[in-house]
DNA sequence: ATTAGTCTCTCCAGTAACTGGAAGGTCAAG
DNA sequence: CTTGACCTTCCAGTTACTGGAGAGACTAAT
């Protein structure tokens, strides 16, 4: 399967897929005489898990790591569980700190009129 | 005032005052003889103005663009408050981003016993 | 057999906002 | 006069791609 087709059962792009195989990642599993990248089902399987890790918010070495787990038949649970609680407990940081964010600029918003006249809370409060 | 005292009263690394020169955000407003950046304390009002900005999560855009507000008297508080209202706009939408991601992933791992065995709702979710 | 169009390849550069480090000039104190 | 702290510029690296150039490969139609 040349690269595009893979790209596409994996729904990624082109692009990241060759990424992923320059960062050794999820490699093409072998190449065709004229140096094509030729993929199976299994590296598009690795491709598809690479992708919803993604969309979870895990990075690049965390995927690596958690596709080291995905494809070793021994590892514990344990051993998924630390990655995705750490992972979790970044997703808690980032919501408190969005909260106190969203909540002092609704507040500035919320008493600037927004008017042609000069005089404004938010730069006021910035500056 | 050089740039290790400037920094330090605008409570900014050195490295990103100098940054924020080189992109002529906050330009030193002078040069000693032997070229060392001198800073005024209007220069530290900016720095200070952008440490703010950028803590409230605008880009190095936004506040170039706030900093024009900044300094311009005549400028209308609206512009301000469009500024602000889409930057509020953004951490809503990643905050309900950020709670469906917390929410799937809470789940999975409170789904994972999390023991020695290998099967895993986390890793058979992303898989 | 040629040609047009659609792949594919590699390599380079750019994104955002810094941060670290090397090599070298400057300044104040002892 | 030397030591140490400061300053300068420039280059490279960070994250996870994305865009594009230039060149080779493959396919279908003429």
């Amino acid at each position: 399967m040349n690269i595009s087709k893979a790209a596409n059962a994996a729904d990624l792009p082109v692009k990241t897929v060759r990424y992923y195989a320059d960062i050794d990642l999820v490699p093409a599993p072998s190449r065709s005489d004229a140096g094509y990248r030729s993929y199976d089902e299994a590296s598009i399987r690795k491709l598809v898990f690479v992708r919803r890790a993604r969309l979870f918010g895990f990075s690049i070495d965390e995927c690596r790591e958690l596709l080291g787990l995905y494809q070793d038949q021994d590892r514990t649970s344990a051993e998924v569980k630390r990655i995705a609680t750490k992972r979790l407990t970044e997703i808690k940081e980032k919501q408190l700190e969005l909260q106190s964010l969203h909540d002092e600029l609704q507040h500035l918003v919320g008493t600037c009129r927004g008017d042609h006249r000069p005089d404004c809370p938010i730069i006021d409060f910035l500056g």
